[in-house]
RNA sequence: GCGGGAGUAGCUCAGUUGGUAGAGCGACAGCUUCCCAAGCUGUAGGUCGCGGGUUCGAGACCCGUUUCCCGCUCCA
């Protein structure tokens, strides 16, 4: 079962790459890990499924804007939205408890116990010995005291080593050492110590005496809590209102793989909703049903999706689940909804200096508004698409084809305008067609080769219709129209083929139906 | 990050104990005009992932490196 899966995912990745859907970047110098370029056919399917995005929230809402805010941002954005923080030093993980700590400061915890039991034993002989207690030789000669403060010496010298080199191993191996346990869990079933460095860096600024350190942002959010008031104000927004955005965010993930699922370089899909305090687990639900139901419209079938609730909240938010998908490799994280309070505007309201509130004129008061985000992984949302639509299927006849069976509204061409024979005049026939077509859908022309052949390598790339030009053509200005999924031909009249295929495949129709 | 496997034409692969690369499919051009990939003719594609070593000689052997896949680990 597993096994077979795994082949899916395989032959999807290979598919993706033969038809020019993704490629691995910069394959010529053989690849950049966790890196990929999608190719003519999947950046137009990236580009719809975008849209189908982009026309949900700011279409038919009219309280969600969108903005497109840029990758570089001033760098006390990520000490206010926590990530310098949490990227940036050694950490350990509890696997019982799934807490995680920074590594030095667990050490540091262990050293101060070890003075703790220092002064104890102190103490108890200053008792027994009364007036007679000489401390300062007491602590230089007790042999327990003495091999404490052994301990601590040799603890503090080995942290200090290797911090300074970070020699992550040899963290590890000092909390192995000191015997510590997780106050939560009461287990030393710890993972490695890790760099946490997610973030990528560079420098602003040619000169290099004045150059400074920025980051590449990790997530698009903090684009849309930074620029909360410029919108809410320019674009005299009321609560309760969202601001949407599509973007890249990087991470230097540890281990990235399984094709697009993870990369290094990602876009997201997000919209932050700024609501009321208190009314968040309302707006939440309501979210939760609304991005359900836009995944759901788009057919790939109902049972491939499911909600997942976090149970370890991030530091941000008071409710989150994700919408899992069921991909090649199992249910896995597809969109994330988060209720993240007013953590981000109060945070970055105590790093800038600014107040970020807004002015309620219903009860002349004032407040930070709460936040519910959704967010979706562009490129999962492709794999989404691109392996559910992928079918190996055996016809009647008893032939192979492969077919992906895109929803129309988001298959990279919409129409292949294809000539029964290259001569006779219905190539220009083909031409003229398309001339007209062109403007509205996506065509793809195609005069080579046997008619089904050439059927067949539309279905490859999930061409939803092919229209074929004969000699009837010619004679009763009709056309065929063949369907991609059922392969059934229907003969129709030229001048209904515009509007038919528009009906099947534009995105506002598929939004109409949401 | 650790362990295992793989990397030969666009794709799938072959290449015998080391003697300087092949097939099928595909692509392209022409013929054929046949509504669901399989007719005919011809053409173009590879310094065998990269670097080094052993050897008279390496796609084959050794070392390093890189990319991909699988398992474990990890995953705001």
């Amino acid at each position: 079962m597993a096994n077979q899966e795994d082949n899916i995912l395989k032959n999807v990745i290979a598919h993706a790459k033969e038809y020019g859907f993704i490629f691995p970047s910069s394959e010529i110098y053989d690849g950049l890990s966790a890196v990929y370029d999608y190719g003519q056919n999947g950046a137009e399917l990236k580009n719809n499924i975008k849209s189908y995005w982009w026309k949900f929230m700011t279409l038919l809402h009219d309280n969600i804007v969108g903005i497109d805010a840029a990758i570089f941002m001033h760098p006390t954005t990520w000490k206010a939205s926590g990530h310098v923080d949490a990227f940036n030093d050694p950490m350990v993980d509890n696997k019982d408890s799934k807490k995680r700590y920074r590594a030095d400061v667990l050490i540091e915890d262990a050293v101060s116990k070890l003075e703790e039991k220092i002064e104890k034993e102190a103490e108890k002989a200053a008792k027994r010995f009364g007036d007679t207690f000489d401390r300062a030789m007491f602590l230089t000669t007790n042999p327990r005291v003495l091999e404490y403060q052994k301990k601590i010496d040799e603890t503090n010298k080995r942290l200090k080593e290797t911090m300074g080199s970070g020699d992550m191993a040899g963290m590890k191996q000092l909390i192995v050492d000191l015997d510590i346990v997780d106050p939560v869990s009461g287990t030393k079933n710890w993972t490695d110590v890790r760099q946490f460095n997610l973030m990528f860096s560079t420098e602003i600024g040619s000169l290099a005496e004045d150059a400074s350190k920025i980051y590449l942002r990790p997530e698009t959010a903090q684009g849309i809590f930074v620029n909360f008031l410029n919108v809410q104000k320019t674009g005299r927004m009321k609560i309760p209102f969202g601001i949407a955005q599509i973007g890249k965010a990087f991470r230097n993930e540890i281990v990235a793989r399984q094709f697009i699922f993870r990369m290094r370089e990602f876009e997201q899909m997000e919209m932050q909703f700024f609501i009321k305090p208190g009314e968040e687990m309302k707006w939440y639900e309501y979210w939760k049903e609304k991005r359900m139901k836009w995944h759901q419209t788009l057919g790939l079938g109902n049972d491939n999706y499911r909600f997942h609730d976090h149970l370890n909240l991030a530091h941000y938010a008071n409710a989150a689940c994700d919408i899992q998908f069921n991909f090649p490799m199992g249910f896995k994280e597809l969109e994330g909804i988060h209720s993240r309070t007013d953590f981000d505007l109060k945070s970055h309201e105590k790093y800038s200096g600014k107040k970020l509130q807004y002015f309620d004129p219903d009860d002349n008061q004032s407040f930070i508004p709460y936040v519910v985000e959704t967010s979706v992984g562009l490129d999962r949302m492709f794999l989404a698409v691109l392996s559910k639509s992928y079918r190996e299927e055996k016809l009647e006849d008893g032939s192979d084809r492969v077919v992906l069976r895109i929803p129309p509204p988001l298959a990279p061409n919409k129409v292949a305008i294809l000539p029964l024979v290259k001569k006779d005049g219905l190539p220009e026939k083909a031409r003229a067609i398309m001339d007209d077509l062109k403007y509205d859908l996506r065509c793809f022309y195609e005069e080579k080769d046997a008619i089904g052949k050439r059927y067949r390598r539309q279905d490859a790339i999930g061409t939803p219709y092919c229209i074929t030009i004969d000699h009837q053509t010619l004679q009763d200005n009709t056309v065929t129209i063949r369907d991609r999924d059922t392969m059934k031909q229907e003969r129709v009249n030229i001048s209904d083929v515009k509007s038919r295929l528009i009906d099947a495949c534009s995105v506002n129709n598929l939004l109409r139906r949401i």
